[in-house]
DNA sequence: GTTATTTAATTCGCATTCCGTTAAAAATAC
DNA sequence: GTATTTTTAACGGAATGCGAATTAAATAAC
């Protein structure tokens, strides 16, 4: 019962940055009373600080000046990245989330033995919180962000891109290696908790994001929480069929996924090489621009895949804003315009003017900020899950 | 606080039926003393009853018997109805939610004018409490449960079938009428809410259902509680794109919504009057028993058309168990078989295995008992909304 | 320069609620 | 009658939240 109050207290203060008692105990509906009484325990426990100057009210300030509450930075450490085919980002961020120190790396883990691919995880941590001036003890917890449907309460991967291997319990192997909790999610849910916290969904408790990279994958905030699937599932929206074709199923990643729109490069091409390196979508740009035939015409086929499942997601969660973000948005206006006409072709009118379409082009940053985010959350997380009443009246 | 304890005490009896108050204890983790306090209250209040005989535990019982606990049927009555294009079933329930009085009118509303509606449903609702033997001021609240996609918290029907007229608000209009408070929800939610409390997801607070009616609809249980999207909108299958024709979109509703499949049938013959009767469906299934080809082909496009959406469905949400109901399933073998069999081509082997598929051919009485719950649970419901946490270890 | 006013935050006292323990009462089996 | 089990009752302790009064810190007024 302290418990609730107590992150709602602290969830109010991380959503306002800075803030006064009085506010708090307008926004929680708790007594100013309460509200001294749990600000006082944060203080010290030392989750938040206090800060005597920044009252922004109106010039003329009577009164007692109000004393801003604030997260202390220093509260916690996180570690989170995001692990993609061709390149791996890290970041450690503070309690607040925000980044001190970054670290990519570009190179292709593609399908290498899983010990591969978790010494060069561990690797990045490890030189991650060095670039910090930390050490891994200092570290509370961390998680991965990584393409595919991942069970986030066990983490364990049931398929990813990145992996040969099905069915890897993957949280447990990192968190042994590094010795620090480690928590594995999808990353498309890692991106969708950046913008709840930092980004484009920073008003609403509902909301879904769509995201298109090497795999398409799709991230539901439902009051405040990531709405999973049984086990805590991630989707993986390149699975979605749209249609019955001569060979059988044709689903989305056949059409809308990195491969699908960048095709089969010959091995020695530039393009390849661009590819390799993480710079597909961006070369993939600067043919389009030079009028590109084939790629031109794959874009507008994924575009007009990406609408129309757009539309059937939209038709079936209904939310008040969808978030399009991901490296197939570089491809520009054929793939965006095909992708809005669509989508605006499926939707239904009984739901038109529901939902409305932002994009968005965080740089991979962002997606390892989110990760570092899961990992946040957890610790703040009050033990009865509810993200608190809304701000009410 | 005490609101939540007392709401999970009263939803623990009302999921057990008939329990004794050291079993409440043990399930929702308070002490036998709050739960005395607690229940105490509650038969103050008239909510629950006490019964003494009913101690079902082993013969040897020594000690002082048991005093099984249960819903005091008589504390609150309630209204549920289904309305369908050809068909008005009412019920009046008790608070427990099982049925008083029900009362089926066989009578195409279709398209209507919004009034001539409205009258058969006061009128229905008026017949239906007078065969319970009550009158209307001793009903607490009514809830219909209507096809199309309609807001729940304002009771805005924003499209449904069996209005010409787009956007009514149609809580409001029979609120006044009645002089009850009037629930308008879509009838998929509400048959979602019926199988949840008495049908074939009593164990479960997270599943999916699919309700295969003149209108597809899709009922979303997440954490004991109905999934709505913005605005507590109800979703609508029919609505979903499944590929992109000659003609534009093909939508799923026009390959398996039932006037797809029954066809357009001549005004005089034996079938449009079966079909005008609401025994659409049976009908055709005699039909299709007698090799009627063009009924087997539509039977088994619908079905292949709805499970590949169902793949769809369950790639998105990842539920336990989703439930199929409606008319449809009345068509036999065909449908069914081939709905299957689309359903395993089109479900993503990473999730294989995840969701149970389960049939129920529900009376159209538990659909209008589903709308009674609908309405029973907005006058349980706690203030916080929380279901309860599970019935844990 | 002192006093009044205003606003913020804290302290204090009160009420509620829950839990644990203990004890008693109730109802039945042995 | 005795033992067993469920239920109720009573007391103390602890935690929490709220309202009212109090203190704190600043500006405005005189």
């Amino acid at each position: 019962m302290r418990a609730i109050n107590r992150f709602n207290v602290l969830d109010t203060i991380r959503r306002a940055g800075s803030i006064a008692r009085i506010e708090i105990s307008d926004r929680t509906q708790l007594s100013t009373t309460t509200v001294s009484a749990i600000t006082a325990s944060l203080l010290d426990d030392g989750l938040i600080l206090a800060r005597t100057e920044g009252d922004l009210r109106e010039a003329a300030a009577r009164g007692r000046p109000r004393v801003m509450l604030e997260l202390n930075p220093d509260a916690a450490r996180v570690v989170g990245a995001k692990i993609a085919a061709n390149r791996m980002v890290f970041v450690v961020t503070d309690f607040r989330g925000e980044v001190l120190s970054t670290l990519t790396l570009a190179l292709r883990v593609d399908r290498q033995p899983i010990g591969v691919i978790a010494d060069l995880i561990e690797d990045g941590v490890r030189r991650c919180v060095v670039d910090a001036n930390l050490a891994l003890d200092e570290i509370d917890s961390v998680c991965l962000g990584l393409p595919g449907v991942i069970e986030h309460r066990t983490g364990h991967v049931r398929t990813s891109p990145i992996f040969r291997e099905a069915g890897v319990d993957f949280a447990k192997e990192m968190s042994e290696r590094l010795g620090v909790t480690t928590i594995v999610e999808s990353d498309a849910h890692a991106i969708t908790l950046a913008h709840h916290w930092f980004g484009k969904a920073r008003d609403l408790d509902d909301m879904v994001l769509v995201s298109l990279e090497q795999t398409l994958g799709l991230g539901v905030l439902h009051g405040g929480q990531l709405f999973r699937g049984a086990g805590g599932l991630s989707h993986n929206l390149g699975d979605l069929v749209l249609g019955i074709g001569p060979q059988g199923t044709v689903r989305l990643a056949s059409l809308a996924g990195e491969s699908a729109i960048l095709g089969d490069q010959p091995g020695g091409g530039r393009f390849a090489e661009a590819i390799r390196l993480g710079r597909g979508m961006a070369h993939a740009k600067t043919l389009i621009d030079a009028e590109d035939i084939s790629l031109i015409s794959a874009a507008i086929r994924a575009g007009e895949a990406c609408g129309t499942a757009l539309a059937n997601i939209v038709t079936l969660f209904a939310p008040p804003r969808v978030i399009l973000v991901g490296s197939s948005l570089a491809l520009g206006q054929p793939f965006l315009d095909s992708l809005r006409e669509a989508y605006s072709l499926a939707i239904p009118p009984s739901i038109k003017g529901v939902t409305e379409l932002v994009f968005d082009q965080s740089t991979d940053e962002t997606w390892a900020q989110g990760a570092a985010v899961v990992a946040l959350r957890e610790l703040y997380e009050s033990p009865w899950g509810t993200t608190g009443p809304a701000p009410a009246l």
